[in-house]
DNA sequence: TAAGTCACG
DNA sequence: ACGTACGTGACTTAG
């Protein structure tokens, strides 16, 4: 077999993976998309060609003899963006740790080296490789010279491959007719101006005929059309011209030996440590795997031992004692009864909640992956976990271990020796939303780790096990040994940020207070469920009927799509906005349309009752779990603002605001003999406005207990209080509305259905009654310009690099999001302390009712009937007295025996 | 997987 | 001139 050599072009292939890539930076602020994509592109080539030879060919940046020639005359070409410029260097740098040859020649472009080394390779006997994004190279093409162009695609990189007979089938022509194409048609992109009025189809078709374009000039009188025979004679001149920059150099003197460029280790031999650090260093984590063979590991992973043995797993846990102990169940099935075959486990199904392994670390050296087996039992594991002294307890993520305990229950005084890494991280940058261990030991250790993704793929740590296990040993150890070194770097930054209070008085033991709530859950009788589901269907089925009898066809209602052609362009209905993609068929657009025709009352409709069955009805059922209740994930480390999220299912957006949609909230029931109690804070964002502003007008207004909006409308439209009339009052509420989120007058105006400029002037207005409201905004707004985040009362950061961006939008948003954040961020903070409060009061005075949802200013509490008093005051008591502002903290509670009735 | 829609605070 | 209210999550369609 011949031997091969890959040629790379490197400017036409760094170029490509720069504009096919979104922009990628790493924490030192280097553009790294373009040395990423390359490095990708290559190495799919590579693993594909497995070559004995490489090498990259740089044009030099001096414009070339050949280029200067025509920019001349035609101006110079744009200059390449600053992010692309600053990785050429980098990829040069890369490229030679790697030890790949990199050719580059004053006064030849990186084609004219391609093409002189792919002769002299192809007279040597190899077969070549060309990989560039650039399709002038085709004329290079051979029987052994083989172009390759990569196409980025969504599915990822595929690689179209022209030989001569490719090039013939698709362009029509020879690679050598191939110059003589771009001679007729010219190249804007490479300045070559070929003949006016020739353009792709007719050079084709003309080289097809001619072969070469001095036989169409030879027979010009005869060539078709009229335009391109008397062009390619009127422009003769060019024509020449442009074919002979459009031919590549074959012949450049470069200098240059196969043996320099010989890959002598093969592929394997381009992973060298220097590298692996640059990869490092610019972060491409996914590459690093590649290192594997030779990379330098780190120091943590010679120390990672796994334990099958009793005698050694109890010595660990001995020398654990009294340490500082990072720790994870690693869930999976035990396997611990893994000699029997698959009849005993037919009879247990797999409890994915059981251990695998107990994964713990406590000093840079002591990193143990503690497997169930013959020796050691999941219970074992268990019950090391639960009555091991340890000075503090260290989790990557608390509440996700705490659950994956058999039993585990935490005095509210032990609460401080736990750890929780992704809680901390979060409050240091919650915009985040996710803190695996490999994110925290890069931005906190300054670690380039794998991630799980990267070390289990689709599967489980079971599957791995089986597979290949020192990945999921690695995966396992590294997560931990990342929670025991960052606990005090994170605890050192939040200090840093005064937010350790925040971190110890309120998240942290809020983890207990979720946890305990995500267990108890709420309860949901499935039956009800379902007839309520039923019964949305008899009524769907007659709402679909009758649209598509309006409608004169059936469609689905369901697709924006087919119901804009339907509406606007079938029917013919007044269409006001569009998205992207075509019409808008949002709520607010058919509402406007509702009063005139009906079948878009009917639509309407339709929405809501699919909305609510699926979502609902049939969404919910699925989340009953054996012990017929549902129990929800309260998410502590997702929103920006410090609130809380809730998922599979959601349980904070159960519907309340129509009747129909509330009827669902029958269906969550207290356990047997028990009722809810259920206690929302009255305005607690325009409460903590006028609190935080410090405005006495609002301050006075909620002093006397009057109605806010009311009070709004009083002032704003200058009317005495008591004839204030629905409508300005309805107003005056959007006035508040749109103040807590950041005011605009475009804002207003839309939800108000009235013109900017009425709605500016109620802003003003507004402004005027409350000034110490408008100064608190545009203070905020200053402040966070000026420190690039937003505290709440209880030192919550949120960030906001909006505010710094070049695009007046963006900035924009970054304004109203700093005005909103403080209010929304003051308000979860109080909330959480009255959780916390609620929550430990009940089990220290010993009752039995327990707290079970929050949805952002409300608090459920499943109640034994003989609590009720005590509960209700103690509700009342622990939500009011969260926090002591200038305005006191009012709650509304109301009793029930579903949460349809309590609230 | 993204976009559109809609449920909640 | 730009073109939006703040914060979430689930479901559906369609590429």
């Amino acid at each position: 077999m011949s031997e091969k050599l890959v040629l790379i072009d490197g400017h036409s292939i760094l170029n490509r993976a720069y504009h096919g890539l979104p922009d990628l930076t790493n924490s030192e602020g280097l553009h790294t998309n373009a040395v990423y994509g390359f490095l990708n592109i290559m190495f799919k080539i590579l693993d594909e060609e497995k070559p004995d030879y490489l090498t990259v060919a740089f044009d030099v940046h001096a414009p070339t003899f050949r280029h200067r020639m025509f920019d001349a005359y035609k101006g110079t070409r744009k200059p390449m963006d600053e992010e692309l410029r600053q990785q050429v260097p980098m990829i040069k740098e890369m490229l030679t740790a790697m030890g790949i040859k990199i050719v580059e020649k004053e006064g030849y472009e990186a084609d004219d080296i391609l093409g002189t080394l792919s002769v002299r390779a192809e007279k040597a006997g190899m077969d070549v490789a060309i990989i560039s994004g650039d399709r002038d190279l085709l004329q290079l093409a051979t029987d052994h010279v083989m172009v390759r162009i990569p196409k980025t695609k969504k599915t990822g990189t595929e690689i179209e491959n022209y030989n001569t007979a490719d090039v013939i089938e698709k362009y029509g022509v020879t690679p050598k007719e191939f110059i003589d194409v771009k001679a007729l048609q010219g190249d804007t992109s490479d300045n070559i101006p070929g003949v006016p009025g020739i353009g792709e189809k007719t050079a084709g078709a003309l080289i097809a005929k001619y072969h070469c374009i001095e036989a169409v000039h030879e027979d010009a009188e005869n060539v078709k059309p009229p335009r391109a025979s008397k062009n390619i004679v009127e422009y003769w001149e060019q024509a020449l011209m442009s074919k002979e920059l459009a031919t590549i150099i074959l012949d450049a003197p470069v200098d240059y030996e196969f043996s320099d460029a010989k890959l002598s280790g093969g592929v394997e031999s381009l992973y060298t440590e220097e590298a692996f650090l640059l990869c490092k260093r610019y972060e491409f984590k996914n590459m690093l795997s590649r290192f594997n063979v030779e990379a330098p590991k780190n120091n943590a992973e010679e120390h990672f031992v796994v334990v099958r043995d009793l005698k050694t797993a109890e010595s660990v846990f001995e020398k654990a004692k009294d340490r500082e102990v990072a720790f994870a169940v690693v869930p999976g099935e035990s396997l611990e009864n893994s000699e029997s075959d698959g009849q005993l486990s037919l009879f247990s199904e797999p409890v994915s909640n059981d251990y695998l392994a107990v994964s713990i670390c406590f000093s840079e050296e002591d990193i143990y992956f503690i497997c169930t087996g013959d020796e050691i039992s999941s219970s074992f594991l268990d019950e090391k976990l639960n009555t091991l002294e340890v000075k503090s307890w260290i989790s990557p993520d608390l509440k996700t271990n705490l659950h994956r305990f058999k039993s585990k229950e935490i005095k509210a005084d032990d609460r401080g020796r736990y750890f929780d890494m992704m809680v901390a991280a979060y409050l240091i940058n919650p915009l985040v939303g996710e803190y695996p261990y490999d994110a925290v030991a890069k931005d906190y250790l300054g670690l380039m780790l794998s991630s799980k993704k990267d070390y289990l793929g689709k599967l489980d740590f079971t599957q791995m096990m089986k597979e290949d296990e020192k990945k999921a040993v690695d995966c396992a150890c590294y997560e931990v040994y990342t929670a025991w070194k960052s606990k005090p770097v994170l605890l050192q930054k939040l200090k840093e940020m005064n937010m350790l209070t925040l971190y110890r008085d309120i998240e942290l033991p809020l983890v207990f207070v979720l946890y305990d709530m995500e267990n108890e859950g709420i309860r949901a009788d499935g039956i009800k469920l379902k007839e309520y589901g039923d019964k949305l269907a008899v009524s769907i089925t007659e709402l679909e009927k009758k649209i598509y009898e309006a409608a004169g066809e059936e469609f689905n209602i369901n697709s924006p799509k087919q119901l804009g052609v339907i509406l606007f362009e079938k029917l013919g209905l007044p269409n006001e906005k569009k998205t992207k993609t075509g019409y808008s068929t949002a709520a607010d657009v058919l509402e406007k349309l509702a009063p005139e025709y009906p079948i878009v009352a009917d639509i309407l409709e339709y929405r809501q009752l699919t909305k609510l069955k699926s979502t609902y009805a049939d969404g919910l059922s699925g989340y009953i779990a054996s012990d017929g209740k549902i129990h929800t994930t309260l998410n502590q480390t997702i929103t920006a603002t410090g609130r809380l999220s809730s998922t599979e299912p959601n349980l904070q957006n159960i519907p309340i605001r129509i009747e129909l949609g509330k009827l669902i909230r029958k269906v969550f029931l207290p356990e047997e003999g028990d009722l809810f109690v259920d206690s929302d804070y009255s305005q607690i964002e325009l409460r903590v406005l006028a609190a935080l502003s410090g405005d006495e007008r609002m301050i006075e207004a909620f002093k006397n207990g009057q109605d806010i909006h009311r009070s709004t409308a009083s002032l704003v439209f200058d009317t005495p209080f008591d004839e204030v009339t629905d409508l300005q009052r309805r107003n005056a509420k959007a006035v508040n509305f749109g103040i807590v989120y950041g005011i605009s007058a475009f804002g207003l105006s839309n939800d108000l259905g009235i013109s900017r400029k009425e709605a500016q002037g109620y802003i003003d207005s507004y402004f005027v009654k409350y000034p110490k409201i408008k100064e608190f905004l545009d203070q905020t707004v200053l402040d966070a310009k000026k420190n690039g985040y937003t505290k709440t009362m209880f030192g919550r950061i949120r960030p906001i690099p909006e505010l710094n961006s070049s695009n007046f939008m963006q900035r924009q948003f970054g304004e109203r999001v700093a005005m909103n954040s403080p209010i929304q961020g003051t308000a979860a903070d109080i909330i959480k302390i009255a959780m916390i409060r609620v929550h430990d009061r009940l089990l220290d005075e010993g009752l039995k009712s327990r707290l079970i949802l929050q949805v952002h200013d409300e608090l459920l509490i499943e109640t034994k009937e003989a609590e009720k008093d005590k509960v209700i005051k103690l509700l009342e008591k622990e939500m009011r007295g969260a926090v002591d502002m200038k305005v006191s903290m009012e709650v509304g509670t109301e009793c029930g025996y579903d949460w349809y009735d309590a609230h």
